[in-house]
DNA sequence: CGAATTTCAGTGGAACTGAAATTT
DNA sequence: CAAATTTCAGTTACACTGAAATTC
């Protein structure tokens, strides 16, 4: 579909942007799911290859997920073997999730496939225009936390 | 919530265009509710008062929303009396969707909650940032069509 | 005791799909 | 007949809430 022409609604940052996203995020899912994963599979396990071994409650402070849906999520990446979930011996509250080498080559799948659409769906941008943008958005991120 | 610190995806414009959009449509959902409105309200109030009456599907294309949500929509307007559906007497398959005073008063609130949410929201960014960050998201909204 | 962790059940807005009924 | 419009029923992913059970 076109965007709107409507004149307000396009002068308005807040409405270009999650009309922006709405576009983008159909397409990534897209990919995402025809390699078998969900939006968060990838931060989940870009978080344990980043920073080894972790609690369900560390991923969720690290991934900025809610409880609930980390709980769902490793069941999820549990299920396809990308991550084990083993008690924590030393606190009896706690799993600890571990990225194995399937997982490993999972988060790398989606490593090259996101990378490629990031370049294909911002690909109107120049390069120091998409470094901007990135730059921007961060703060944004950071400024409505 | 802070960011998430992982590296890779700090650096993929897709997904901080997803964290950005959560962040700032939580809040613009909260005074879009507190208004009596849904996120939607404003661009239907908005194209109505921009072009006139309007059939649903020509609501439709104008907002690229679809059918059965513009439905939906309609009837939640027409509840609160902001906007009135007739049927159009020269093609029966027709409803026409008109904005009623009412509506354009509510189409105005929503003008003033959400320009200043908008510049809340984009404080970090100055004046030409934020004039860049418009023009370079509605390329990417033009490109994702 | 209070606090943290995991787990489960469920809610709500949103985007979308498929199909029926009517009219052009 | 095909195409357009409205309407309804239902699905899906996601973000979130509340609460229970366990352990620190």
């Amino acid at each position: 579909m076109t965007k709107p022409s409507l004149a307000r609604l396009h002068t308005t940052a807040t409405w270009l942007l999650y009309q922006s996203t709405l576009r983008t995020d159909q397409k990534s899912l897209r990919v995402i799911s025809t390699a078998g994963s969900r939006r968060y599979h990838y931060s989940v396990l870009a978080a344990l290859d980043e920073f080894g071994p972790a609690s369900q409650a560390d991923l969720c402070r690290r991934c900025d997920i809610d409880r609930s849906d980390m709980n769902a999520l490793v069941n999820g990446l549990a299920k396809q073997r990308w991550v084990e979930r083993t008690p924590d011996p030393g606190d009896k509250r706690r799993n600890i999730v571990t990225i194995t080498p399937a997982g490993r080559r999972q988060l790398h799948r989606l490593d090259r496939i996101l990378s490629e659409l990031d370049e294909e769906m911002f690909a109107p941008l120049s390069a120091s225009e998409k470094h901007q943008l990135i730059d921007m958005l961060g703060r944004i991120l950071e400024h409505n936390a």
